[in-house]
Parts: structure tokens; sequence; C-alpha cells
DNA sequence: ACCATTAAGTAAATCGATTAAGAACCTACA
DNA sequence: TGTAGGTTCTTAATCGATTTACTTAATGGT
């Protein structure tokens, strides 16, 4: 009788009396055996019930699993509640899908990758993830890393092209070269401190997001015969409203007070929009504000934000398809400006 | 020097000096061993670069994963899309997160569950997947599986009260005893044919979502004194807006006109008032349309539609806590009669 | 001083596969 | 007939761990 137990690659090689090899090649390399022999084994396996090769152990001996998994800035809860992240989720899901690898959803407020790094076979991060750790052991992980978003510097990433679209928001908002422009940056200094930023130089060959962006602005500001003063430039450590708010509170208290505010998120420029309200300022009147993103909030608030919008679905496929590829690149993706009347 | 490459549990305790079991031992079962031992090893491991077992060799030997595959109904584009299942995923995903469990989407669309079944510790099924075999393999795999929505006869499920709830809807539908009253059923049969029933009697004992809803609408009915003539049932073989409109269309040209529809979808009773609207008949002055689900769309038509809600996101947590117990039973969640003006 | 326990650590089998190297056979050509 | 070349299949090492059964040493009671 044929054996009652779970079939292994083993035991069915065992049952058919032949060896452990020649059943591995008729399921994997074609080539390795005649035909006529690949077909009887095989058609042996399907009577017996055995469909074919146990995938962890495939994994384990070949290094390679078939699985990816997405580092989602925050909580699985907060992707799917997120309109933007969900379409980027769809984007990639599509692609992965079509290739046949599927999809490991990892939380970015785990504290380690290794809970899943021996089984996948790289990360597509989307956006930074809110636990640090995590970005440390991004950059040292020995697999495939795509980074959308952000920058670790290493493999391959997806960004808009920040620096264009930096300068065409900040031409837009830009008027006269008596404007008095101040910017309120998201990052751009490594530590986590909410300050005023004099010293530019060091930003010029920087790679991360916030410098490339900084560089758009500047390069408008200058465009537009306008000079910068060396204390108009703030930098905000998160994406957060509490920071937005003290940020763009001082930024338009300061002297001379700006009529023209860049911000590097929408959520800065939506902090900045209340706190110019609050304090009896008009927009766009009396200050100018736009921001980065897009996303819907800025589009339901009165006045409606200017901002940079992406295609994230797009994103998503084109992070997926770099991901395959294995290729070591930064891909741009398309951005429209969004025109409110915040400016 | 310490060895260059990465390292191995077995790499690892040669260079300690010390055998496999007791480096595993020191992260695994810190009772077999000293706690100077242990602490001294763990601490080597630390300095070297050894972050621990690797999970895919773990996983091989103990068979177990810490990953539970979501079986998608669709595709996982669609999974993001329908914000019902959206919250069904954030409830999930939230009890899975708190137990350090990974959560990997796989598709309604794949064919074969055997891509995945060697590596996942087993299945939470959200809806029957539209790729039928899934369903066959779902009930012979030999790993743990929830069923939610939907009941394949094995380890547990996760559902509404199905009787209950259609009583209690069937009930609001009903009004006086000469009520025409007409069933249109979803996979009331096994095979896909759409058709009208006329022998219920073995419809009585079944377990299938749809014989649970019969019984609650037949409970009802016989509650109100009304009675139900043998050829006033439908069944409808998926829940699409084709099949769904050919029946509604024949039922309500039947003679007697019906003027009490109770629909197992929400679907199915959209496309019964699209098909009612176009006859020329007022709702609910003709004919009272009621549904299941509670979905988006039912809500923004205009009659408002009748239906039963549930609770999606609680859903979600129940599924995924039954999982974890890994016992056999079957959970109800709550819900709600949503009334509009349909009825 | 003797034997029974208990603690600490090790050797080796095992999980279920892949694959390089080589054996056995067959064909064909000089 | 000897040998080069090509098929076809097998042997055995390997992937990176866990765990049972066993050895050895230390402890304790009488």
């Amino acid at each position: 009788m044929t054996k009652p137990k779970t079939w292994t690659l083993k035991s069915i090689a065992k049952e058919l009396g032949v060896s452990n090899a020649t059943v591995s090649n008729a399921f994997n390399r074609p080539d390795q055996l005649s035909k006529a022999r690949r077909e009887e084994i095989l058609a042996a396996c399907k009577k017996l019930g055995y469909y074919g090769p146990n995938k962890a152990a495939q994994s384990l001996r070949r290094g390679t699993f078939n699985i990816v998994a997405l580092v989602l800035p925050d909580s699985v809860e907060y992707m799917v509640s997120d309109p933007v992240a969900s379409s980027f989720m769809r984007g990639v899901s599509a692609v992965l899908e079509k290739n046949g690898i599927n999809l490991l959803l990892f939380s970015g407020n785990n504290d380690n990758l290794n809970s899943v790094v021996d089984f996948v076979d790289g990360f597509i991060c989307y956006g930074r993830p809110r636990n640090k750790q995590l970005v440390e052991q991004l950059k040292q992980v020995a697999k495939h890393v795509v980074t959308v978003d952000f920058n670790i510097g290493r493999d391959a990433s997806v960004n808009v092209n920040n620096q264009q679209a930096s300068f065409d928001i900040a031409k837009h908002a830009l008027q006269k070269n008596d404007d008095r422009v101040a910017i309120l940056g998201l990052r751009l200094l490594d530590n986590d401190v909410l300050c005023r930023v004099y010293e530019h130089h060091e930003f010029e060959a920087g790679q991360s997001i916030a410098h490339q962006r900084l560089r758009g602005y500047h390069q408008a500001i200058s465009d537009a015969d306008i000079t910068l003063g060396d204390d108009r430039t703030w930098n905000i450590p998160e994406s957060s409203e509490r920071y937005a708010s003290i940020a763009a509170k001082e930024a338009l208290s300061s002297t001379p007070r700006p009529n023209v505010l860049l911000c590097m998120s929408d959520l800065i420029a939506l902090a900045a929009m209340r706190e110019a309200l609050k304090m009896g300022l008009s927009i766009p009147e009396d200050v100018r504000i736009v921001g980065f993103d897009g996303i819907d909030e800025g589009q339901r608030f009165v006045p409606k934000l200017t901002t940079v919008h992406q295609n994230s679905e797009e994103k998503g496929r084109i992070a997926a398809t770099l991901f395959l590829s294995k290729e070591q690149q930064t891909a741009e993706i398309d951005y429209q400006l969004q025109l409110g009347q915040s400016s």
C-alpha cells in the first residue's frame, strides 16, 4: 500500500524507486532527465497526492522566498486607513501578484527587521518607518531594498523629482522680487531638533529629500532675484502638527514678517495656515503658503492648499518593478501642481 | 580573527568552543544551561553580530512560521479599495501585530494554495475566494483555517447570526398577512445555476450561510401568518449585477407579483430596485425590498436601502483572535438593521 | 564511602529539500 | 575493439537550525 502520511520528496522517491535528485529534477530541471521518466514521476506524484517540493525547505536551500516585505511607515492599521497609502499598496500588489510574488505586511512600529529578514527576498519601504531602529537595520540588511519617498543611500529608491517639483511650486508662490520668503523645512538635519538653520552650505550636495527640496526652493528664489536671509529657514524634525505649529508661529512672528511660506509638507502648510489665520493674517493677501504631498485634508481646507500632488498608485507599480529588476537606481514619478487659493 | 562571513548557529558555536545545542538553547531554552553560560554566549553573539537563529531554518525544523495568510476574495487591489474589506483587515492586523504575527496577503485569484501553504501557520479566509479551486484546497489543507462570512465545514468561522438577522430584517419588511413575498437567494444550491427553487426540505438542516438566512426568512414569514408559495424562491449563483437583474426581473414579472422582496445581498437588492423602478413600480409602495450586508452604495441609492449592517473591524479582530486560539468554533458578530426608505 | 539524583553540556538524527560530482550505460566513429 | 562524448540517473554534501538521548560531573543523603 501507499504510505498514509504526508509525502516528502524523500518518501516519494523511495516509493517510486528512484533517487531524491531525480524527483527534484522532475519538478525543477526537466533537462536533467528523460521526458518519459519525468512524466511518469509527475503523474505518480499527482496520483499519490504529492503536490511538489515543500516551499519552506526549498527556500531554505535556495535562499529565495517569493515574498517581499512591505515596510509600512506605521501600523498596518494606518496603512489601510490612509487613501494615499492604500493606492500605493494597490500599485505594488498589482505588479507583484502578476509575478507570483507574495506580499508580507510589516509594521513600521516593529523594532526588529530580524523577525522577517530570514524569509523574505527583500524590502519595499514606503516612507521612513516610525521606529528609527528599523532605518538603521534597513541600511545594513543583506537583501535588496527599495525605499520610497526617502533615501538611505543604498539600492534603489522611488521619489518624485523633489528638486524640480519644489522649484515649480516655489516659482508659483513667488511673485515679486521684494517678497519676503521663509522656508519651513522637514528633517533638514539629522538630529531631532526644532530650530532655525543658519548654515546652508552643507545642504548643497545632500541627497536627502529635504536637501533636494531645499535646492529647488533656492533655485526659484534666486531665479526671482530674491535674496534669502540667513535666518529664514526652519528645521522641523518630524511631520507633526505640534512641531509644525511652533515653527510656523515663530516664522510668522519673525522680522521681517514673511509673506511667502514654502513648506516641505502639507501637514506643515496646514499648521502654518491655521497659525496665520489665528494671527489675523489673510491668505494669500498677507501671506502665501504652499505645501508638498497633496493630502486630502489640504483640498478640503479653506482656503484650499496649493501643493504638489503625486500619483501614488503609479509610485507603487514603479517601486515593485524596480524591486523585481534588482537594479540599483533611482526612479522618478510624475507630479502635478495642485493649485488652491492659498497662494 | 573573527570570521568575516555571516554567522550561523554552527559557526558561532565553533567560534565559542561550545556545541550547537548549547547556543540554540541559549536562545530558546534558558533552563537547559547555567545562567552564566547563557549570558556569556548571548553577549558574545551580540558582539560578533549574530542576531539569533535563522527564522527560515527554525521554521522548517519547528513547523511554525509566525505568518498567517489572509486569503482575500479577490485581488489584493480589490481589498484595499473596498472600505468594508479594509476595515476588516484593520481588525485582523491589529490583533496579529500585537501577537508578533505577520500578515501575508493572498489573492483569491490564485489557483493554488500550495505556493504559500508550506510557510504559513494557517489561513484566515475573508469571504468565498473567487477561484473555486481554492475553496476545495482550503477544505483539505492540513493547517488551521478560519473562514469569515462563509463555511466550509471545518475549523472555525466567523459569521453574523444569519438566521436571526434575516428573521429581523424580514420581520421589518413584512406588514400584512396578505403580503406577497418572494425570496432572491444567494448560492442556495451547490451548482452554479440561476433558477427557481421548488423544494425547500433539503435546506432545513443546511449549514451554509444561504440556508441559515433562508430559515430566518421562513420563520418571519410563518410568524406573520403568510403562506410562501412553492415557486417564490430564486437561486442566484453568485453576487453579480447580471444574475441579480435577471432573477429580479423574473420575480417581479411573476404572478402574483410580489410586493415584498427578501434579498440575500445588497447587490441583489440594488439590482432588484433598479429593475422595479425600470418597470415603473414605486418603492416601497408597490414593492418593499430589503438586502443584506450594508454596503455603501446601498446608503447612497435613492431610495436608501433597508439592510443588515455588520461591524467589519470587529469581525476582523474576532477572526484573528479565533485563529490564534486554534479552537474549533463558530463566532458570531453583532449586526444592526439599517433602515432606509426601500421598505 | 557508596549510590541515587540532578545539573550542564554534547553528539547525532532530523526537518525537506537542491545540486555538484560522478557512475553507468549507450552510441558512434576510427 | 578502444575510446570519446552524451544521456540518464545516483550519491552525498549542504542549507541553518532543533531536540532526543546520552555522557560527565557535581551534589546530597545515609
